[in-house]
DNA sequence: TTGTAAGCGTTATCAG
DNA sequence: CTGATAACGCTTACAA
């Protein structure tokens, strides 16, 4: 039904091999013959079998890209970073969603992606040890976004300086009492941003000399429904507190509904702050920390061509990508702190 | 490197043929033979190579995904839908994230899948005559999410329905200046859902002896800023709405917010109903139309499959799923409406 | 039930 | 600059 390359070469009276470098655009191909072979191509609307191509040449120009959950914000942004690369480079992009813990133990047990794509790029996923070994058995080049591994590629952000950049903003409102909502309990050794948020929360906390107490720490695994019953929990306790700073937007959006079904203000009675710049911050009057994150998936993408493309891994471990404090609504003074209190101007509800 | 079907074979003492219909589950093999080879593969760790098994079989195993933008919540969760039943079926997933315009039109100028999926799934893509036509020209299955074309596959929620009953909610409650928040200016013809819900206001409204007004209409693009737009046009007519019916929950978002802006309350001063059931709604308080959009993904994904597996195209022009209004906060009765009034309680803020 | 052998559509090596 | 020719790894009649 559809032609083949010996159709072309027929018809351009030229031999199949021609035929392939002239379509390839390699040199050793008089521009003559290269015109001819490209014409009498498109006259028959030649398409090339990317399966014989594959076979012969040992390269898939695939490029596999594995995401926790793609119908989450964050990883729907990472995506269409990675998608415009990969796409403007023409290879194709094969989506591994793994969706929830089955999904993922699946995954790592099947490892699906053996033989059928020439580099990996594992988007903002828990790795430990294990994950890391199972990804470099696969002997093509890995990048990374949200985490570091000795030997990968890779994209993040400086997730202490975020964290802190918010956490100093709240100290500097004059809030003490300020609760972490923080990500899940048991983060593998390679996936940092948790942890780097909870250093910075916990140094900065230090900085002004206020002591830590697990009573102002709840964990709310990334999603609003956790954010929202962190919240709740945090509620519960004997501290309130007069600001919460929480690891992700989306967290951030449940602990203000929560607050506000508590019969509580945001920000008079409790300030919040969100990490990320989710698409709903602004709508919301979120203050976060905006990270680049379309920017994180292209620029991982673009490592990992270029390591195809020259057979060396990126020399860099990991390239950091800027960081910024957007301050709105969600956040104010301590009230009744005499430090800042005259600075403080009633924003419009949002 | 890897292993080979050949390899294979000569180990466990056999021919490649019968080493390749023992893997794939063919009969004709006997049980013992079956077994030998099993064990001798798992033992070489053999993985088949894709690129050997399309080019003899002609079949790609891989379904081209279409999407307008992956980074929007509507085609996240259709995606996973689609994704987790190609996966338990064994198929690829390769990804085309449209993403604009520009993708668009590329994407149909240079029609990258062919020769590269077995099958195609298209995700509440507008499409003309022309972009049918490019797809069948593909001569694979195709489904639609969304819309309905005559020998495609498709699943779309009864829009008319849907909005109807957005509509009825609005007019039940006394209100009868209700705007609407279409979505772009030009659909093609075979994507209805904006057609079909801008029908049903229409309808609703002459049920109820209201005549249209294009006063009452504004354009939001499907998307939150252009909700937030479309509704400051709206205040800046003559006439105030006291309702707001919108064709998606994110174009209602950015409604609502223009709305507080200008210093305006929602229910209290216009009531503002959405379309989806986004997974924002609910925090904002949203009354809207929810639909199952993971599950038309899923059953898309099924029916796909299920024509491939026969070769049989569906039967059923395509699926429609039930949609349910989800009454919330966003909307209340007519102020002094005396039909409505005693019934209305007042809700807690979200 | 199993084996033989001819493809499938490219690429790549090596002559010419 | 161009052409034979041998892979690449698997599937599938067709035979046995």
């Amino acid at each position: 039904m559809s032609s083949t390359l010996d159709d072309v070469a027929r018809l351009a009276g030229v031999s199949p091999a021609t035929v392939s470098r002239a379509l390839r655009g390699l040199p050793r191909v008089s521009e003559v013959t290269r015109a001819r072979v490209v014409q009498v191509a498109d006259e028959l609307g030649y398409v090339i079998s990317p399966s014989g191509s594959r076979l012969a040449s040992g390269r898939t120009h695939t490029v596999g890209v594995v995401v926790p959950y793609v119908n989450r914000w964050f990883f729907g942004q990472v995506i269409t970073g990675v998608e415009s690369v990969l796409r403007a480079a023409g290879f194709d992009l094969l989506l591994y969603n793994l969706g929830g813990d089955a999904g993922r133990d699946r995954f790592f047990a099947e490892m699906p992606l053996r033989r059928r794509v020439d580099a990996v790029m594992v988007l903002s996923l828990p790795i430990g040890d294990a994950e890391a070994e199972a990804f470099r058995a696969l002997r093509v080049p890995i990048g990374l976004v949200g985490s570091a591994v000795e030997g990968f590629a890779g994209v993040r952000i400086d997730d202490v300086a975020g964290a802190t950049a918010a956490m100093r903003h709240l100290t500097h409102l004059g809030h003490r009492e300020i609760a972490l909502i923080s990500g899940g309990a048991d983060v593998p050794m390679h996936f940092t941003p948790p942890i780097d948020r909870r250093g910075a929360y916990l140094d900065v906390l230090d900085s002004v000399g206020v002591e830590y107490t697990p009573d102002l720490e709840a964990a709310g695994d990334f999603t609003m429904a956790g954010g929202e019953q962190a919240m709740g929990e945090l509620l519960g306790r004997s501290r309130r507190p007069t600001a919460v700073f929480a690891q992700s937007d989306e967290m951030a959006f449940g602990a203000m509904r929560t607050i506000r079904r508590a019969g509580l203000r945001v920000p008079e009675d409790i300030s919040v702050v969100g990490f990320d710049d989710h698409d709903m911050a602004d709508l919301l009057d979120l203050t976060t920390v905006r990270q680049p994150v379309v920017e994180q998936g292209a620029t991982a993408a673009t490592m990992l061509l270029d390591w195809l493309a020259s057979g060396e891994p990126p020399a860099e471990p990991a390239k950091v990508l800027p960081t910024r404090l957007i301050v709105r609504g969600s956040s104010a003074p301590l009230a009744g702190d005499p430090e800042t209190s005259r600075h403080h101007a009633p924003r419009p509800e949002a």
